[in-house]
DNA sequence: GAGACGCGACGTCGTTGAGA
DNA sequence: TCTCAACGACGTCGCGTCTC
């Protein structure tokens, strides 16, 4: 590893470059459209079950009794599609726990719930409801159609945050463990040697000063009770690496003001980074690691004992 | 003056820990 | 044991400033 500021920079600029061409090189536009395919399928398949267990939509309060899980259809045939945490400004009994986990929603829950749905539905998507009959083969294809791609892209974005930062978190706990180090169970981490060496925690909370105790990915026990706090970080573009190195510089400060020279603070990088932004982390004496690249980290770890 | 850039504000979703 | 507010992660938008 370089030891001057500047070689530093030079060197992860590299990295930087290295992992942006992997990124772009992993993008599969035949893949990515399969994937597609099968989401909007899926979601085809939400607003199904959605409509044959509400009777088209003119009992949802039943189908709600029977399985919260059809809010996600039913919250994208209101006009306009609206987000959990907004429904539940608008119908504050219902709890999005019930849609996440497909839970029964209690009986009087359903029917406010349902009251907020008449009141908000998308009137020319469920135009049949005002007349009191079954909708027609055009406005079932139409509703299909219309309302399968926003479910879609909301459930690709979703499942792709949770399995990059996933892929990222485990494969440095995969390499602890190669490694013998031996994982602690998760708890807020308030005193020195609370992670004593060779010894880690994955997504646990660590102490700070002024504010609450900060999450971090992975607490790693160094020599002398130091602690190594990393934190993950996929960007897949240079806009949001400004915001994502924000997030570890607030942490870093909050960290090092409470634990000082007690705490080395680390940042696993992958994805399409600035260099810009990783220069702000040397500067900051954050250091840094790549997830293309973590022979280093263990080499890194090795020379601390 | 147009385009690039920086960044704050805000949105969505999943997880978690405190409290009922 | 369950609920839900709080929080963290990541993405997008729009506005002010800078640069050419």
């Amino acid at each position: 590893m370089p030891q001057t500021v500047e070689s530093l920079k030079s060197f992860h600029a590299a990295r930087a470059a290295e992992a942006k061409r992997l990124y772009q090189e992993a993008r599969d536009p035949v893949e990515s459209a399969k994937d597609w395919r099968a989401e909007l399928r899926a979601a085809r398949q939400v607003l199904a079950r959605a409509l044959r267990a509400s009777d088209y939509f003119a009992d949802v309060a039943s189908a709600l009794r029977e399985n919260g899980g059809h809010m996600l259809a039913l919250r994208h045939v209101m006009a306009p599609p609206i987000s959990q945490d907004q429904f539940k400004l608008l119908c504050p009994d219902w709890s999005k726990g019930s849609e996440n986990n497909d839970k029964p929603v209690a009986p009087g829950v359903a029917v406010a719930v349902a009251a907020t749905f008449g009141a908000w539905r998308d009137r020319h998507l469920t135009r049949w409801l005002d007349t009191g009959r079954r909708p027609t083969r055009v406005e079932m294809r139409e509703i299909l159609l219309t309302l399968a791609p926003l479910i879609a892209n909301q459930t690709v974005a979703t499942s792709r945050r949770n399995r990059l930062a996933a892929r990222q978190e485990q494969a440095v706990v995969a390499l602890l463990e190669r490694k013998g180090w031996a994982r602690l169970p998760s708890s807020l981490i308030d005193r020195r040697a609370a992670v004593p060496e060779r010894h880690f925690m994955h997504k646990t909370r660590f102490a700070t000063a002024t504010a609450a105790p900060q999450e971090v990915d992975v607490a790693c026990g160094l020599r002398n009770t130091v602690v190594l706090a990393m934190e993950c970080k996929v960007t897949n573009d240079e806009t949001n690496s400004v915001k994502r190195v924000n997030d570890v510089l607030k942490k870093a400060e909050a960290w090092k003001t409470h634990w000082g020279s007690f705490v080395i603070t680390a940042a696993l990088l992958d994805g399409v980074i600035a260099a810009k932004d990783v220069e702000r982390l040397i500067d900051a004496k954050v250091r840094v690691f790549w997830s293309h690249d973590l022979d280093s980290f263990s080499a890194w770890l090795d020379d601390q004992f």
